[in-house]
DNA sequence: TTGTAAGCGTTATCAA
DNA sequence: TTGATAACGCTTACAA
């Protein structure tokens, strides 16, 4: 590979002014700069960033440690990433921790994902990355699952620590819940259940308390016989659903927390011959790709997640250029999409 | 960041002594290395990748320009080559190109994704990657899509070249309709519709050819009306299936060539009070997410998307390795994953 | 077995 | 405006 040391010989220049011209630093002739430039392009030179790293110790790489990269939320978060890096002239060293695959249903063990996690992160950092940031699979306590003395800007995205000082990203699922709730209240819903998620879960806890808010403020009743907890995968939201649907009040429409769960309760629905949205009204929360192959077709929230990782890169970006006033904690807003499993109230 | 020289100094040793233990390479006596080895202990000292790599001219790290990570292939791919990176000790610097949202609809425009490539290719170069693996999002010839001098292997896969000397990895399309149909004869099918892709497309060809050969390897009668040409989307295998329903020779089973196609067809049906498996057998291809979320579930080939890029990265480290037999073009097999949109042919 | 020192391809200081 | 040169943190002849 050329390198500047021969622009410089061939351009009949010193290798610091070959350096300024690429990089418009100091000061440099019209003249010579046309020549060196010539003669760039003439070679066909490419600097070597490795080299320019070492000197500035900057990589202009962000590290990007991923629990798993085949988790539904994963894919999209990353080009979001992707996308603001690529304006910001940043490259992305992709670490996939594989938690999935690699731990089976135990991927929830935070005591694993932390040793996993901290292996990941010495070796990302030894490769002098600017920042971090660490994509969850999973709504998971991830404080001081990483730590290091050398203080380059980490940013978590769909996970949560419980320290202040943190940066994270995430979506609103307060918010997202008490929505999903008022669409169903406005549709003319006054029997709502919740099929919840495990409550060992932050996530489940807010996405409760923005349905319970919901009630509230439309003055409707609580029914705590309308409350059942999942585990948020699709067999439980089946279950649940024909436990409500045998119970003495029976709801006219159900929140499932993610789609797994809903289309487990579309699936009860049609063994039991009840439509759907005409019997029962179902909404879900995620957006996942096959919400839209399911029958009837989802009404779901979706998650912000390209969003999630745009800002996940701003906030490390500001944190670099030294901004201090970078928020600590953000909160993104979920969409309802409309689509065909819930409608108004029966009669 | 404490460096060798801190730990030399310390030590009491020269850096090349500290240098060797770190690498094995030299030799020292038992004491010193201990000593060092305590020091560098104490001290929490990690070596700065970045300074090794411009000395070594070797950065241990991939890179993987991807055409699109959210596309449903990739994260499997990205997962797979990470699994194999990881044991090799190589790390990962990924390139979204993006061309989904970036292009539209104009995402099959060779020339554009040309462009793309050859830009991520360079900046990459410059990052001193020690390999190259391209993942597609689509069935695209990328013949001379990314050129260099510097001398890096280059692994494609997801996508095809036309020339003999590049390395790719892919899946064999023709096996896999072979199988399928089979599959489909076995269950005693006599009249198999095609729903194909479009017929530009090498993937589509190859199908087609494997489906024929089950055909004639069967001895069965080719009828050239239950072929359609789809465009690998929904509404087109929801379309076609209804022309072919309509048509005098009525099929007992489809074959379509992707899973949106399979899905349209199962569409088709539900709104024609046809009953699948009963009345139609349905196979997809692709094993995408949602299949098994549609009703009844759909019965697909599944790509062997993961076993890609383990197979990507292993010939990327066997060429690195100076391995001169590594097999130009590998092609893997497609598992059948029955579930249950497809059945015996009725008598 | 250990140490000295050159060099990897850059940037940046300082002098010319 | 330009050039000589030290330095970034490491590896590796080669010498001791």
């Amino acid at each position: 590979m050329t390198r500047i040391k021969d622009i410089a010989r061939i351009a009949n220049v010193s290798t610091a002014t070959v350096s300024n011209v690429l990089n418009g630093t100091g000061s440099v002739s019209d003249k010579t700069r046309a020549s060196i430039l010539k003669v760039i392009e003439e070679m066909n030179y490419q600097p070597n960033h490795i080299a320019k790293s070492l000197k500035i110790k900057k990589t202009k790489t962000i590290g990007v440690i991923v629990e798993d990269v085949t988790s539904f939320n994963s894919a999209e978060i990353i080009d979001g990433i992707n996308e603001y890096a690529e304006n910001e002239g940043f490259s992305l060293l992709l670490t996939n921790m594989r938690v999935f695959k690699r731990l089976g249903q135990e991927y929830k063990d935070d005591e694993v994902v932390r040793q996993l996690a901290s292996q990941a992160f010495r070796e990302i950092l030894n490769k002098q990355v600017d920042g971090l940031i660490y994509v969850g699979a999973h709504p998971r306590d991830v404080t001081r699952m990483i730590e290091s003395h050398k203080r380059i800007p980490i940013v978590y995205t769909y996970c949560h620590t419980s320290r202040d000082e943190d940066y994270a990203v995430n979506y609103d699922e307060h918010l997202g819940a008490y929505e999903a709730t008022n669409y169903l209240i406005e549709a003319g819903h006054r029997q709502i259940a919740v099929i919840s998620g495990l409550f060992n879960s932050n996530s489940s806890r807010e996405r409760f308390n923005g349905y319970y808010q919901a009630i509230m403020d439309n003055r409707l009743v609580f029914n705590p016989a309308l409350i059942k907890t999942g585990d948020w995968e699709f067999e439980s939201g089946c279950r649940l659903t024909a436990e409500l649907l045998a119970a003495d009040s029976r709801p006219t429409a159900i929140l499932a927390m993610n789609d797994n769960m809903a289309a487990g309760a579309i699936g009860a629905c049609k063994e039991r011959g009840l439509r759907v949205p005409e019997d029962l009204s179902i909404v879900g929360f995620d957006d996942r790709e096959f919400s839209s192959y399911t029958a009837p077709q989802l009404t779901t929230m979706r998650l912000p997640l390209h969003e999630m990782g745009t800002e996940a890169m701003k906030s490390v970006m500001d944190i670099l250029a030294g901004n201090e006033s970078t928020v600590k904690s953000k909160k993104l807003k979920c969409t309802l999409i409309e689509r065909h499993s819930a409608a108004q109230a029966p009669k």
